[in-house]
DNA sequence: GGACAGCATTGATATAGATCAAACGGGGGG
DNA sequence: CCCCCCGTTTGATCTATATCAATGCTGTCC
C-alpha cells in the first residue's frame, strides 16, 4: 500500500500492470481495442499475482472471483474425476486467459498450477461484463476467447477420440511449437515445461507411451528430444503423420 | 408473408416464433430475463427452420450467420478429419444453443446434422451481441451458455481420455437421462436417437464395442434395451459404475 | 404386404497401448 | 561438488478394445 506522500510510486505500479504498455496485448483480451478503450482496460485490471512453480491458481469449487490473463510463465489446467484420475484439460501460456469455465456456475470446475514461475493479472469479472456492454470491441473479443476455447476443445475431442498415439504427439507437438511461434519464441526449439505424465494426461495416454512414441519420433529423425528440450526436425513429416489416411 | 389485409396472419405467425411463448425458454437464452426484456429478443428471433431427419443445418467453413435454438428435435455436430475420420462433438436437444463454435473465426468449424425431424430458431449473432449490450441478463445467460459449454467439453475430456469402454457409457446413459428430464420426458425411458456408429464416435469406441457394453449391461441388469428404445433399471449401478476407484 | 437396406448383435482373432519392472540420468539441495 | 530423488527410458508381458466376419432384426419403401 503506497502512502500519499508517495503518489509516484502508485503511478509506476499502474504502469506495471497496464495492458496498454503489455506486449501481450494482441494476443490477450484487450486486442482490437483503440487507446481510449485501452485505459479503461487498464483500469479494470487491478490486481496482479505471481506464482511460484508449483502453486494453484484456483481450484475446482472456489466460487469465481475473476478471469486471469497469463503474462507470463505456463500453467496447466486439469479437472478431477472423483475417485482421484486427473485429466489435464490444457496448457496455457502467455496472453492466455483463465477461469471461462466458472462463468456457468459461478464456480470454478478445474484445478490450475504453474508449471514454472508464472505471473498473472485478475480481471474482475463483474466489471469485465460492466465495460463490455459499453465498449463493442471488448465485447466481441471476449465472445471470439470463449468461441475459440470452444473450437480448441473440440479439437482435442477428435485428438483423444479418433487419433493413435503418434498422431496425437505430433498435433501436440505442432501445437505448442505454434502457439510459441505466435508469442515470438522460436518454432521449431522448446522446452517442455510439463513431464510425460501430464503430457500423457492430456493425450489420454499413460507416459511410458508418450516416452517410447518421442523415442521413435527421434529414431526417424522427425525431432530431437533430450529430456525436456525438444527440437522440431521434419515439419513435414510430423504433419504426415496427421494426414495420412492410416 | 401475410397481406396487410390479414394483420392476425402476421401476429398468429410471430406468436408461434416468439420467446415469450416458448415452453423452453428457461432452458435457453431468453432465460432469466423480465417480460419487457423478452420482447425485444422476439424481435431478435427472427426466422425459423425445420429441418427433416438426415438435413444438415450448417457445414463447417460456412460463414457465422447467426446462432440457431433448438425448439424441437434432435441433433448431432461433428468435426471432420482432413482424412475423413469424423469425431461426434455433441448432440444436442431442444433448448440447446447451436454455432458457438463459429464466433471466433467468423466461420463454423464442425457439421450440423438433425438426427430427427427439428425445428431450429435463427438468432443473428450480430444483433444478439448488440441487444446484449442493453442487457445484462441476456448478456450474462449468453455468458453462461458458452462457459458450461466449456465445461461440457472438459467432462467429454475426462471420459475419452480417462474412462473405460463401460464407464463412459454408463456416463453417457445418465448424462442423456437427466437432459430429457429437465425437459420433462422421463428420465428412466427414452428412444436414442443416434445410431451406434455415432454414440462409439463421440464416446471413442469402435460401434461394435457400443453394441457389446450395452449388452452386458443387460445382462448385469443395469438397463433393458432394445434396438434404439432404452430403459435404465438401475440408476445405483450405474452410477457406481462411474464412482468405483478401478 | 414383401423385400431390401441399413443397423445391430455376436463370435473369433489381432493389436495398440497399458501395466509391471528395472535401470538410468540429471538437476537441485545439502 | 556430490548424492539422491524424481522423472525418464527401455524391456517384457498382458489386456481392453479394435478388427474382421457372419448372422439377425426392423423399419421403410414400393
Amino acid at each position: 500500500m503506497a502512502s500519499p506522500r508517495a503518489p509516484r510510486l502508485i503511478d509506476v505500479n499502474k504502469l506495471r500492470v497496464a495492458c496498454s504498455s503489455c506486449s501481450l496485448r494482441e494476443l490477450c483480451l484487450p486486442a482490437g481495442l483503440d487507446s481510449g478503450e485501452m485505459e479503461r482496460m487498464d483500469r479494470l485490471v487491478t490486481s496482479r499475482r505471481r506464482l511460484r512453480r508449483g502453486a494453484g491458481l484456483y481450484r475446482a469449487g472456489e466460487p469465481l472471483a475473476g478471469l486471469f490473463a497469463i503474462r507470463s510463465g505456463f500453467m496447466k489446467s486439469s479437472v478431477l474425476h472423483d475417485d482421484g484420475r486427473e485429466q489435464v484439460a490444457g496448457f496455457h501460456m502467455a496472453g492466455d486467459l483463465l477461469g471461462l469455465d466458472a462463468i456457468g456456475s459461478g464456480a470454478h470446475t478445474c484445478d490450475t498450477v504453474a508449471l514454472e514461475d508464472t505471473e498473472v493479472c485478475e480481471i474482475p469479472f463483474a466489471s469485465l461484463e460492466q465495460l463490455s456492454r459499453e465498449l463493442p470491441s471488448l465485447q466481441h473479443q471476449l465472445h471470439r476467447i470463449m468461441s475459440r476455447e470452444i473450437v480448441r476443445d473440440h479439437g482435442v475431442m477428435l485428438l483423444l477420440g479418433s487419433m493413435s498415439a503418434a498422431e496425437r504427439l505430433a498435433a501436440f507437438l505442432l501445437n505448442l511449437s505454434q502457439r510459441f511461434a505466435a508469442r515470438g519464441y522460436s518454432q521449431s526449439e522448446f522446452r517442455l515445461r510439463m513431464t510425460r505424465e501430464e503430457m500423457g494426461s492430456y493425450l489420454g495416454l499413460k507416459l511410458e507411451t508418450v516416452s517410447r512414441t518421442l523415442s521413435s519420433f527421434q529414431e526417424r529423425g522427425l525431432v530431437e528430444v533430450r529430456q525436456k528440450q525438444v527440437r522440431i526436425v521434419d515439419f513435414g513429416g510430423l504433419k504426415a503423420l496427421l494426414e495420412q489416411k492410416r
